[in-house]
Formats: structure tokens, sequence, C-alpha cells
DNA sequence: AGCACGCCGACT
DNA sequence: GTCGGCGTGCTC
């Protein structure tokens, strides 16, 4: 009998066995999608194996009901890099199966037609009465219906991402009448209409062309290679990577280039599409649903063989993958923290080796894991030291706040004498400026002047933070915004003040001391809505603003050759996060803020505002000496058994009640320790360094290991030993990155 | 995930 | 007494 081993979407972890029905016999491999009957549901699901080994004893196998098509939705090397996800992230395989696919293939639904999107409308007779009767009986029904009124028409799929009863209490409302069910057909979005004018060929560095001939010799040998191109910010990466492109296609293979999510912008599309034309295919999360669809049909069926996109393009269905690109190969965001944990450039890594292709990480601030990679060969450095066009390193200046103000806690210098000398200076000479802060909203802290305390979110414990325009104090964790308290919550005293600054009052601090300068601000507040990123950016790039304002935003992705100054407004920001990263994080945040000085005619020029003046990141980030800020981090890293000396696994356990929380790690932590014995070393169980959002209490648990299957191995008993208490939810981070 | 079973409080 | 709420367990 013909069996096949199945990925079923949902978040299982285990792998299902049914009966290969002769019906589609023939065809069926590993990679089909498939309908199953799953209990007394059908259920989308990818075949991952087909065999003949006798059924696990004591199950009814069933049959797959259908095959969706006769050509798999992943080949076998993509699948093979799936399953390798699966396990060493330690989730489950149909989830990460799943993450490849466009959403749309996930539900067993009749797939005919446009796709639909669900909305919600509540009737007009609900009132925050009809509501309040709830509350007591109905909680969940009573949240739904509560957003629903303050916001209107919602989407179904947003109640069921935050809310794990959801999709219950929507079935009840609709069975009830309390909301109308209205569906939406989706509108694609009409691909890149305006295609720019081809780049001029330009000249290859020397450097640039020895790089393009190391990275096209081994592409001709057909065989995995990986290459760390570090190269200075301006040194013409980009060109290099297009080279590479070029030369995969020639071969008649495809590419992928990877890039951050927000340095995805109009300004680096324009410029591969402007060299692959309709080749290219773009992936990220600012697309629709049926666009998205459109586009990996293309890349599937070989119309498009350039695949651009965000970590999750790392899974582009492309026929015969010759290449993968990853653009700032440090940038955090290509670790996805949240529900996947998965590292988009390792998993390129993974992928290229799989498919015999080259793979290149590209940056001016390689990550202490990738530069470690490089020194002992596993990849090979190529090196770019000098700009294009000769164009010097901005010269970085630091000014010690420390000196700056007269007394910091009093009135802290948002922009101090020297780096406002320098905005004056760029003014007059009719040149422009970027301000980085990285921190949102206008005061990032509100105390009461009679008890001291904080004003603090009451679901999280987090500092609320005071946004000036809509006049609310909002978290950043979980969206709470209230009106300013005129008296302490705590103490009931009337003398509740804003300290400490973001983004919004520097830019205000700016328009009040700089009236003729055309000030803009960049951040997640002021480009919440989709193609406001584009457009501000466009404006600035076309002068028509002087002063840019602005969180990491600001450091990515854009080449604004008018741009001669940058400020960084506090640079210690990032240090004091408890984060064994910090350092890195922080040099690799100045030299690319530098970076973006001086990329035109004009020599740039930054200045650091910093209490920590001589803090090895910003001291040697100044002088442009990354070897010795990689050496040195390196062997604290060593010393202290960090990543890349040490493998990391993080278990993160979240709860509503803080007692079951700590319990249940503290139990994890001791079977770990028993099964792990000398292989592993615990850190914690210990608060998470936000130690609540939305109301469930953190426990994180931090585990190092010489060897990741160590790891994986433990948290596989652990998982089969104990089943977690209700409500517990348990996230397993392998090589975490953002640890708060 | 999503469905059934089963326990629980509160209404005709 | 039943009805509908929500915790528990299972799906080849």
């Amino acid at each position: 009998m013909k069996l096949a081993q199945v990925a079923v979407a949902a978040p299982i972890r285990n792998q299902f066995t049914y009966i290969v029905s002769t019906a589609c016999t023939n065809n069926l491999q590993a990679g089909c999608l498939v309908d199953v009957p799953f209990g007394r549901m059908i259920k989308r699901g990818v075949v991952t194996k087909i065999h003949d080994q006798p059924p696990p004893p004591g199950v009814a196998l069933k049959e797959i009901s259908r095959m969706l098509e006769p050509d798999p939705v992943v080949d076998r090397p993509l699948l093979d890099t799936l399953l390798w996800g699966s396990n060493y992230y330690l989730c489950p395989p149909g989830e990460m199966i799943f993450a490849a696919l466009p959403a749309t293939l996930r539900k067993s639904k009749p797939t005919s037609g446009q796709h639909r999107i669900q909305f919600l409308v509540p009737i007009d007779t609900i009132d925050s009465a009809t509501i309040a009767a709830l509350d007591s009986k109905a909680p969940c029904q009573a949240r739904v219906l509560r957003t629903l009124l303050s916001q209107g028409k919602t989407c179904v799929a947003e109640f069921c991402r935050t809310d794990p009863g959801a999709r219950q209490a929507i079935k009840t409302l609709i069975r009830k009448g309390l909301v109308l069910v209205e569906e939406q057909a989706q509108v694609r979005r009409p691909a890149m209409a305006d295609l720019p004018p081809p780049l001029e060929v330009k000249n290859l560095t020397q450097e640039q062309a020895a790089a393009c001939s190391k990275i096209q010799s081994s592409m001709d040998r057909n065989a995995y290679d990986a290459f760390l191109l570090h190269g200075v910010t301006g040194s013409g990466k980009t060109e290099v990577y297009l080279r590479a492109i070029g030369h995969a296609l020639q071969a008649g293979r495809s590419a992928i280039l990877l890039v951050p999510e927000i340095s995805l912008t109009p300004q680096l599309l324009s410029i591969v599409y402007a060299r692959f034309q309709t080749q290219v295919a773009v992936l990220h999360s600012g697309l629709l649903e049926g666009e998205r669809l459109d586009e990996w049909h293309r890349l599937r069926k070989g119309e498009a063989r350039v695949a651009v996109g965000a970590r999750s393009a790392v899974f582009a269905p492309v026929r015969n993958l010759g290449l993968v690109v990853v653009d700032e190969e440090h940038d955090p965001s290509y670790k996805q923290s949240d529900r996947l944990p998965y590292n988009g450039r390792d998993l390129a890594m993974v992928r290229a080796k799989s498919e015999n292709a080259v793979v290149i990480l590209g940056t001016a601030t390689p990550s202490v894991e990738s530069y470690t990679h490089a020194l002992s060969g596993r990849s090979k450095l190529l090196t770019l030291t000098q700009r294009v066009q000769q164009r010097g390193l901005p010269s970085v200046e630091v000014v010690d706040l420390k000196k700056e103000s007269v007394d910091p806690l009093e009135r802290p210098h948002t922009i101090g004498p020297a780096l406002a000398a320098a905005l004056a200076e760029t003014l007059d000479r009719k040149e422009q400026a970027i301000l980085f802060l990285n921190r949102r909203g206008y005061s990032s802290l509100v105390l009461c002047q009679d008890c001291g305390e904080g004003i603090r979110c009451k679901n999280c414990s987090v500092a609320l933070v005071h946004h000036l325009k809509e006049q609310m104090l909002r978290c950043h964790y979980c969206g709470l915004s209230i009106a300013i308290p005129s008296r302490c919550p705590s103490c009931g005293g009337g003398r509740v003040q804003p300290f400490g600054l973001g983004t919004e009052k520097c830019e205000e601090e700016v328009r009040r001391r700089f009236p003729g300068a055309r000030v803009m601000r960049l951040d997640s507040d002021s480009v919440s809505k989709r193609g406001t990123l584009h457009s501000l950016l466009s404006k600035f790039a076309r002068k028509e603003v002087d002063v840019l304002v602005g969180t990491q935003m600001v450091t990515k992705g854009h080449d604004i050759p008018g741009v001669t100054l940058v400020g960084v407004v506090l640079a210690d920001l990032g240090l004091q996060i408890p984060d064994f990263r910090a350092a890195e994080r922080t040099f690799q945040l100045i030299t690319q803020v530098a970076g973006r000085a001086g990329r035109g005619e004009k020599p740039g020029r930054v200045v650091v505002q910093t209490f920590l003046p001589f803090h090895p990141s910003i001291v040697l980030a100044r002088e442009h000496r990354f070897d010795d800020f990689f050496q040195r981090e390196r062997e604290k890293r060593t010393q202290l058994g960090y990543p890349p000396a040490k493998k990391l696994l993080m278990v993160r356990f979240s709860h509503t009640d803080e007692k079951t929380a700590l319990g249940f790690s503290q139990k994890v932590a001791r079977e770990f320790n028993q099964i792990g014995g000398r292989l592993i070393q615990l850190l914690g169980p210990a608060p998470s360094p936000i130690s609540k959002i939305r109301g469930r209490f953190r426990f994180q648990l931090l585990i190092k290991s010489g060897n990741a299957k160590a790891l994986q191995e433990g948290a596989r008993m652990v998982l089969k030993k104990f089943k977690p208490p209700t409500g517990m939810k348990i996230l397993f981070d392998m090589d975490p990155i953002d640890m708060l």
C-alpha cells in the first residue's frame, strides 16, 4: 500500500500518515498540496514523503481526499530547507511549510473566484449597555463588541490574531445576530507602473570588480559557496549584487535578493526593476493577498526569476536557484521573533546549500556571527574599503552631553550647541540633514514630581509615552492610549510632568530653533498609512525638506545625495538595553546612520551626542575601526559564553497568573538541567526584561550549549514530558535576537 | 487550528 | 431542570 506523510496546516508538531488513493497515485510526490480528512473536517496539507512502511499501530488510516494540482508547490530543495527549519527552530512542520506559501493556499475552501476577506459590522442597536450585560457571562464576546463599536467595521482575522477565544465568540455573535458579516473582494493593486529609466552602467572600482569575479567563478562551479561582502557604506555593494544576479540569470538560473523590511523602498525596487525589468517579482508584507499570489505564481512558473523581498522571500518558489543575496546581513529584522522564530539570513544559507547555489551576505557592519564564519573559512570574505568615486568616509564628531548640558536632569539638551551649530551651517549652505533618534513619541516618560512615580501601562510593565499630537499617553507594547491625567494616579498630586525625549519632541525643537527650516518626521507613527513612507522619502529626495527627524527608518536603504549632516541625538539609548548584543547594535547603528552622510559630491559630517563618549561602540564607530570592534566583541562573547562561541535557546513562558508562569518555568528549568547535564548551562528562569505585556506575565529561560542539538533534544523531551497548565504560552526561540 | 465532549452556573 | 459558556483533548 502506498502511504504519504502529510504536514497539516495547523500548529501541530506531528505529521500524519494517509493512504494514497489510486486516483492520484501516479503523480503524487513530496511537496504536493493536498486536502486530507482530519478529525471531522478537511484540512490543507503538504506531502513530505511517499513511503510504504507499515502504518503506526492502532490507527485507522484514511485516504487523501484530493491532490490540488499535480505539480509540487514546494520543490525538493525548498522542502528540505523547510523541514530542516522546522526541526532546528522547534516549530510545527505545517507552520513552517505554510509560511512559505501564499495564505490563500492554506485554507481548504472552495478556491474558485477571487479571494475574499470577511469583515464584521455591529448592528445599530448595540450600545455600551448591551455590552456591559455580556461582560460577566461572555467576556470574550464583550471584548469583540467593544473593539467593533470603537473602530467600526473590522476584519475577522484582526480579532483572531490578538484574542485566542475570538473565533468562537464571533461565531456565537453571528448566530445571535449581534454582528453582520460583510465580504469584500480583494482588489489587486496594479504592479509598479512607472518604470524608471535604466541606470547608466557604472564603471566598477577595482575592489568591486575583484569581488564580482570571485563570486562569478564560484557560481560557475554550480556548487554551494558563501561570501561575506564587507563593504563600507557607499562602497557600491548594490552594484555587486546586481552583477551577481545578472550572472545567475545568464546561466539560466534564478536569484533571490533579501533586504530588511524597511529598506524595501521604492528606491531599491526601482533600481532592481530598471536592471531586470519584468523578470522581477516582489514579496513583502505590504502586498495584498492577491498581489502576493500573483507574484508567487510568476516565480513558480519561471516567468520571473528574480525574487526581491524581506525575510520570508527566502522561501520564494523560484526554479533552479543559483544565488541568494542577503543585504544588510546584520539587520535584526531577519529574525522573526514572535510567531515562527526563524532567521531569514541563516535559512538563506541552508537553502543555498540544498540548491547548490551561492549565497552573498552583504553589509558595512558584519554581525559578529558572520564575521567569525568568514575568518574561520566557512564563508569567503570580500572587502570593499573604498567609497565609490573616491568619496571619503564622513568625519564623525562625538559630543559629550555631560559637558554640553548645564544640568542634564533639569533641562536636557535635545540638540546641543555643537549639533545646533552644525545644523545651522548645513541649512545656510542649503544642504540637507538627518537627525536620528531611536525613540518615538514626545516624552518617553511622564513623572509625578511629588511622589516620583512614573505613569505606567496597566497591562504592561513599561512607562507610557506622551504623544503630543493626539494629546495622549500611549503604550508601545499593547497600544493602550489614555488621556494625560491632571493628577498623579498613585498620590493624587497635581505636578505631573513629561520628561525624556522622542522624535516628536525633537521635531518640535528643530522647528522652534530653526524657524526657516522645512522639517519632517519619519517614524512608524508618521508612516502608518500605506505608501506614506514612499511619498515622504521622495519629498526629502526632491529637496522639499531640509531636516529629516526619525527613528531606525531613516538609517536604511536610502541614498540621498543632498545629505551632508547626520546627527545622532542620543547614541546611548541602545546601550541601556539588557542584551549581550547591545554594544554590537550601537556600533552598527552609528556606522549605518553615519553612512547616510556624504553620499553625493559634498563630504559628509556626523555629530553623535552621547553621555558615554568613551564607550567602545561609540569610539570605534567614530574611527571606522570595525576590525578592532569585532576582536573586542568576539573576546567578550567567548569569555561569557555567548554566540557565536555558544548556541542559545530562549524559552519564554507567559501566563495571566504570575505564580503559574514562574512555577511552570522553574519546573521546565529543572528538567532541562537534568537531561542536559554538563552539555548545557542554564540562565534563569527570570522575569523577561519587559516582565508583563498585555496582562501576561513573562518569564524566560536562557539555555547555552556548545551544541545546538543538545538544546533541541532537551526542548523536545520537555514537550513530551509536560503538559503546560491552561492558558500557558510557551515560545521556543533558537538563536534569539530580541530578548525583551 | 478547529471541532466535540463535558462540566459548570443561571435562566425559562 | 436545559441552555449556552468555556476548559480539555484529539486529530492519521
